[in-house]
DNA sequence: CTGAAAGCGCTTACAG
DNA sequence: CTGAAAGCGCTTACAG
C-alpha cells in the first residue's frame, strides 16, 4: 500500500467520473457579452474566490465563456452542461436579455448564479444598499446638486438595483430622485469624462457626481481636472466597485466595495453543499462605504450659489 | 439519425474520454505566487486569447493556479497533470526559483510554457526589445537623465531581459547605464510613488523616468503631480504593458503593448498543433511602442541645468 | 464496408 | 468484513 506512494500512482479522473458519475469537475461561467469579461477586473476578483473554496476540497475548474444573445448561450456551452463533464457550475447571470443557469437548472444539474436571474440558489451583491450607502455619504455631506453617471439598465441587473438604491438614499436626505441629472456612459473611464463634459456644460453648478463603477469616476476626475476642477473641493466624485486602482488613484476615490472574492466564496461553498444534498438559502453579501479624498462636504459658498 | 437531433443527444465526454485517451480539456496554469495572478490584468488578456483559440476547435479550459514555492508546484497540481483529465497544459512560467511545465514535460505531456523558463515548447513576449524601444523613444526625446523604476530581477525573468533591453538601448543612445539611478518597487501604483520619491529626492535633476510597468508609471505620474512637476513637460514618464487604464489616465501614458491576448492564442495554437503531432517552433510575440501624452522632448533649459 | 465485441480504469453493489 | 464481478458509455480494432 506504500508502493501506491513508492509507484507514484494517481488515479485516473476520467475512468472515477465515468463510474462514479461525478467529475470533480465546476464549470465557472462567465458570459461573454462585450468583451468586457476579459477587461473587468471583479471577473478575477470573483473567480480567486471560487477557487480558493474549492482547492480546499479537490474540485477543479472548468472556464467556460459562452456567447450570449438574445437566442441564449451558445451550443458549445449547451453541449458542456449536457456532457457529464461537469458536476454542477457557477455563473454570472446579470445579463437581462438572456439567462445563462436557466438551460442548466432545467437539465437538474446544481447550479448557482450569481447575480439577480431568478433561481432557486443564487448570491447577490447588496447593489441596492451599496447605492444607498453612497447617496447617504454624499448627500450627507451637504451636497444637494448631484449628478449621476449610470449605464442603461438592460445591461446588467445590478444597475437597476443600484439606481433604486439611490432614489431611496435621495429620498432619505429629500431630495427628488428625478430632478437630478443623469448621464449613461458604459463602463469605461473615458465614457465617464464624456458624461461629465455633458452634464457639467448643462449643470456646471453640480458640487458631486455619483458614478456607478470606479472607472467612470477616473473618467470624472480626469475631466474635472482638465477643466480646472478640483476634485474634492469643488467636486466630489464617488465611484462604485473599489477596483484596486482606486485606493492608487490621485485623489484616492471614495467608492463601494462589494466585497467581489467573497462573492466567489460564497457561491463555491452554495454549489459544494448542494452536491451533499442540502438546501442552502440564497445569500446576499453585503457591501461596505470605503471613504476616501475624493469627496468632501459641499463648499458652502457653491451651494449658495445654485 | 435525426433522432439524435430530436433527442437533444449529447455524448457523455467521461467515457468518451476514458475510451478514447483524450479529454479536449487543457490545462491553463496560472502559478499563484503573490495574489498577482488575481490583480494582473495582463493575466485576464492572455486567458482571453487562449479561450478563443480553444473555442474554434471546441477545447475547454480548466483553470489551475497551483500555489508554487520553491520546492515547486503544490500536490493538487501534481495530481491533476497526471489525472488523465487534461491532455496538455499552457502555463505561464516566469518564476525563476521554480518551474510550473517541468513536472507536466517529464511526465511527456503536451506542454507550452509562456515564458523563459528553457523547455521545448515556449512563446515569449520579446521584452528586449520592448525596452529597448522604451529607452529608444525616451533617449530620442533628448533625455539624458533618466531614472529607472524596476522591480527585483528574481520575481520574474521578463524583468531580466526588460533591463537588458533597458541597457542595450542606453548604450546605442551613448549613455552609460550604470550611472542611470534606479529604484526597485513591487508592481504597485503606491510603490510606483514610493520609487519616484526616493529617486528624485537624490536626482531632482531627472527628466524622464522609465518604469518597467504601467501600474508604477501611474504612480510616478501622481507622485509627480503631487509635489508640482508637469508630466511631461518637466519630467516624461513612460511604462509598460499598456493595460486599459493606460491610455484613460491622465495625460495618457507612454508604454509598450505587449499584445497579451495574442501570446495565449499562439500558446494555444502550439498545444494544438502539439496533439497534431507536429512539432511547432517557438514563437517570440513582438512588441510595440506606443506613444502618448506621458512623454515629450527633454526640456531644454532643465537638460543645461543638469 | 458494416456491425458486434472488447476494453478504457475506475466504483459499487453484491455474493461469499 | 472482504473480494470478485458487473457496469459506467464511449471508441476502436477486428471479425464477418
Amino acid at each position: 500500500m506504500q508502493a501506491v506512494e513508492e509507484l507514484g500512482y494517481v488515479p485516473n479522473l476520467a475512468a472515477r467520473a465515468l463510474s462514479s458519475g461525478k467529475t470533480c469537475i465546476i464549470a465557472v461561467v462567465f458570459p461573454y457579452v462585450y468583451d468586457a469579461i476579459f477587461t473587468d477586473p471583479l471577473v478575477l476578483r470573483i473567480l480567486e474566490g471560487i477557487e480558493a473554496e474549492c482547492k480546499k476540497v479537490g474540485y477543479n475548474i472548468l472556464l467556460s465563456t459562452p456567447r450570449l444573445t438574445s437566442a441564449g448561450p451558445d451550443k458549445h456551452y449547451q453541449r458542456l452542461i449536457t456532457s457529464g463533464y461537469i458536476d454542477g457550475v457557477i455563473a454570472l447571470d446579470n445579463v437581462p436579455f438572456a439567462s445563462v443557469i436557466e438551460p442548466v437548472t432545467k437539465k437538474s444539474i446544481p447550479a448557482v448564479a450569481i447575480g439577480y436571474y431568478d433561481t432557486e440558489y443564487c448570491v447577490r451583491s447588496d447593489d441596492y444598499s451599496g447605492a444607498l450607502q453612497m447617496m447617504e455619504h454624499v448627500a450627507g455631506l451637504g451636497h444637494k446638486r448631484i449628478g449621476i453617471i449610470a449605464v442603461p439598465e438592460n445591461l446588467h441587473y445590478s444597475i437597476q438595483h443600484r439606481l433604486a438604491g439611490l432614489r431611496a438614499g435621495a429620498e432619505l436626505a429629500g431630495l427628488d430622485f428625478n430632478l437630478l441629472p443623469r448621464a449613461d456612459g458604459d463602463f469605461s473611464t473615458l465614457s465617464g469624462s464624456a458624461c461629465a463634459a455633458r452634464l457639467l456644460a448643462v449643470h456646471p453648478d453640480l458640487t458631486a457626481v455619483i458614478c456607478l463603477n470606479d472607472r467612470m469616476a477616473m473618467g470624472v476626475i480626469q475631466y474635472a481636472r482638465g477643466i480646472g476642477l478640483d476634485v474634492p473641493n469643488r467636486l466630489s466624485v464617488v465611484g462604485y466597485d473599489d477596483i484596486p486602482m482606486a485606493a492608487a488613484f490621485s485623489p484616492p476615490i471614495t467608492t463601494i466595495d462589494q466585497r467581489a472574492p467573497e462573492l466567489g466564496r460564497a457561491a463555491a461553498r452554495m454549489l459544494l453543499s448542494i452536491f451533499d444534498h442540502r438546501s442552502p438559502s440564497s445569500v446576499q453579501i453585503p457591501t461596505s462605504l470605503v471613504v476616501r479624498q475624493s469627496s468632501s462636504v459641499a463648499d458652502q459658498s457653491n451651494t449658495e450659489r445654485g
